[in-house]
RNA sequence: GCGCCCAUAGCUCAGCUGGAUAGAGCAACGGACUUCUAAUCCGUAGGUCGCAGGUUCGAAUCCUGCUGGGCGUGCCA
């Protein structure tokens, strides 16, 4: 029972009564939880906009709309307050009746939506060249908990792990191996070997575009030095506007002089670091064309040349199997994994359709797509023949339509790919997916304590695989001194210590990403990533093990609680506050998707669990004073953890029974 | 230049899409372990919601302008 839903279905007849049937949707929305608990439970505000429309008192508008609704089972008190805001209290009997009926169900309350829906989800998506780093983790992990909270509430989910496995980071291994590899290195470890040889590369590119930017950013240091130098003579005027636009300009003129320098000392930076080593002088001063010919690597690959063809598909394997085991640890499952080289075939007939339905025209020699919102055109075919990832993006599509239906895609993907994915949504609307919605789920940036994209010193992402390890030590040490300091001695072997670790410490990252609101940037900070405390997954987990070591202090059997006659009894206030955070359940998926927000679901969890906390600490339960109560708060104690675990996988994450 | 996004407590962030006295978590301070796990709980302190206007019964939330920042901006993904 989702009881926001019941208020509402209660509501609709009385203010299609009171406000005539125009647009009483609106007027339902107003319908929310209390802000206050001095409040009730819930409230209505939709009589002083009534009010207003109506010309009546808002006051008296809300005592109408009482008038006419029927809520004498629901609540036992309704008031008007304040301008006209009706409060809402749910009434004990009907929250009892409604806590003990989602006891017996499976899922906890919660209904299946009567409109299910076929979603493609298109999530993760790392280039499998490169080692996965900390900007992968945002849309595995969001995505992850998006298809599985999809799937509960009712939905077809087809989760696509799009791969990059078939653009110029491949053209740069295979660049790489025919020159630099190392066979003993690669017999050892294929993957760490063409990793090392992706870095060499793209380093040696990178050295070679640096010394060709160093002389022109010098010039435009010296340029920006002069125009600064001429800002820095001007008088003051004594206009005080004048004035303040020229020193204005003069701080911008200064910031960028300093902006510009930077960018010159990371170029030389760049070139010194090859420079000072002889042998990658001696790499570069051998490669000076490296740049071009890794891009002809991967065009002789598209057109079918048997010797890079043959490379690629000895490394795809391996590569994807490396990826594999992040996902083994993280607990991430696709349905498909087609990578963009899935759909290279089509590509040509992507080009040819868009060209036959007048959309794409040749414009300095590329094939284009141009919208009228946009300055710059979608190019879907390069000058030189090669076929780009818009193309690619847009024969996704065309197969996953024809495939599965799709009613919607969502794309899990930074928001520095926005723009990208207007096109494309227009383009595709237009051409050959017309009825399907896209969404693009875009999130923001995780960046350093300085507000900088997060990077490790030498410029590298840092790994992913890394930071998990460190979670898991750091949860390892939290276990091994939580559990050394008990007051009867340790209770946990080392098996078992390195098993809560685990999943304490994948559960500290994933939660640390999933309960920020996606769309905002987020500062990367170790310590706040593997905090243990305050409002992280271990907190749930937490209360989930104190729920389980309940039942087995009292030597409880978990079936007999729930078979019981003895139905939940609410007679604590701390019990009832739990009880109705038990049943917003459902209201809390639903805001999930609502706007795809995984943290609305990390909110409900924190709040829950804190009102497990207060429970916990006011009403003993194998103490209680009589066996009825005993058994009605250990029923209340099974739900509870019922919900946190579910909530917990919901996002991924996992609980364990002692910790 | 143009486009998109952001600015909330010392720090990191929520704020349910316009509701009542703006909330958490860290950090700080003061309390609570002979009582089902103190990875916890209770309390104190901390705010001109970037600035200025506007819309209305009511604005952190919507609109306009400004300031400061991030990102994107024709052949990478």
């Amino acid at each position: 029972m989702n009881i926001l839903a019941e208020l509402k279905n209660r509501f609709r007849d009385a203010l299609v009564d009171v406000a005539g049937d125009s647009d009483v949707q609106s007027l339902l929305e107003m319908i929310k939880p209390a802000q206050d608990a001095r409040f009730g439970d819930y409230q209505a505000n939709c009589a002083m906009p009534l009010g207003k429309r109506l010309g009546k008192a808002p006051r008296d508008v809300a005592a109408d709309i009482l008038a006419n609704v029927n809520l004498d089972d629901l609540c036992s008190e309704t008031d008007i307050a304040g301008p006209g805001f009706i409060n809402l209290t749910i009434s004990d009997d009907w929250l009892t009746n409604q806590i003990n009926t989602a006891g017996e169900d499976e899922r906890l309350g919660v209904e299946s939506t009567t409109h299910a829906q076929t979603y493609i989800l298109d999530y993760s998506s790392p280039n499998v060249a490169k080692p996965m780093h900390v900007g992968h983790i945002r849309s595995t992990v969001i995505g992850d908990s998006l298809a599985r909270t999809l799937r509960f509430l009712g939905h077809q989910v087809v989760a696509d792990n799009h791969l990059g496995d078939w653009g110029t980071q491949f053209g740069m291994i295979i660049y790489g191996y025919k020159h630099f590899v190392d066979p003993k290195a690669y017999q050892q470890h294929e993957v760490k070997e063409l990793s090392r040889l992706y870095r060499l590369v793209n380093q040696l590119i990178d050295y070679w575009k640096s010394k060709q930017q160093i002389e022109p950013q010098q010039d435009d240091i010296n340029r920006r030095q002069v125009e600064l130098e001429r800002l820095e003579q001007v008088q003051p005027t004594g206009d005080k506007k004048e004035d303040k636009k020229h020193s204005k300009a003069l701080g911008r003129a200064r910031d960028q002089l300093a902006s510009a320098r930077k960018t010159l000392d990371s170029l030389t930076a760049k070139v010194a670091a090859i420079d000072s080593d002889p042998q990658l002088s001696a790499y570069a001063e051998a490669h000076p064309e490296i740049g071009r010919s890794a891009l002809l690597e991967t065009a002789q690959l598209h057109e079918g040349d048997s010797t890079n063809r043959q490379l690629w598909e000895e490394f795809l394997p391996k590569c994807r199997e490396d990826i594999q085991r992040v996902y083994a640890r993280l607990n991430v499952q696709f349905d498909v994994e087609y990578g963009e080289s899935f759909y290279q075939e089509m590509l040509p007939g992507v080009v040819s359709g868009l060209q036959e339905a007048g959309m794409a025209s040749e414009s300095e020699g590329a094939q284009c797509i141009f919208l009228d919102e946009f300055e710059t055109p979608m190019i879907i075919q390069k000058s030189d023949g090669a076929f780009l990832y818009a193309t690619t993006d847009l024969a996704t599509i065309e197969y996953r339509m024809q495939t599965w239906q799709a009613d919607e895609i969502l794309y899990v993907v930074d928001h520095r790919q926005s723009e990208h994915f207007q096109k494309l949504f227009a383009v595709a609307n237009a051409w050959n997916a017309p009825d399907v919605q896209m969404h693009h789920i875009s999130f923001g940036t995780v960046l350093d304590e300085s507000g900088r994209p997060y990077k490790t010193r030498s410029g590298d992402a840092i790994g992913l695989e890394g930071l998990l390890d460190e979670a898991v030590n750091k949860a390892y040490e939290v276990v091994s001194a939580n559990d050394d300091s008990k007051p009867n001695g340790a209770e946990l072997s080392d098996e078992t210590r390195k098993h809560i670790a685990d999943v304490v410490g994948h559960g500290a990252i994933k939660y640390a990403d999933l309960s920020h609101n996606r769309t905002s940037d987020y500062v990367f900070s170790y310590d706040k990533m593997m905090a243990l405390e305050g409002n992280t997954a271990t907190y749930m987990q937490y209360s989930y093990a104190r729920v389980q070591s309940i039942f087995r202090k009292g030597n409880v059997e978990i079936d007999q609680v729930r078979t019981s006659v003895q139905p939940i009894v609410l007679e604590h206030s701390a019990e009832r506050a739990l009880a109705m955070m038990i049943m917003r359940y459902s209201e809390a998926l639903e805001n999930v998707l609502e706007d795809y927000r995984p943290n609305q679901l990390t909110n409900y969890l924190f709040d829950l669990a804190k009102r497990f906390s207060s429970f916990f600490e006011q009403c003993p339960v194998l103490k209680a004073e009589q066996e009825s109560v005993k058994q009605s708060r250990l029923k209340l104690c099974d739900l509870t953890g019922r919900v946190i675990a579910h909530g917990l996988q919901l996002l991924g994450i996992g609980v364990v029974d002692q910790m």
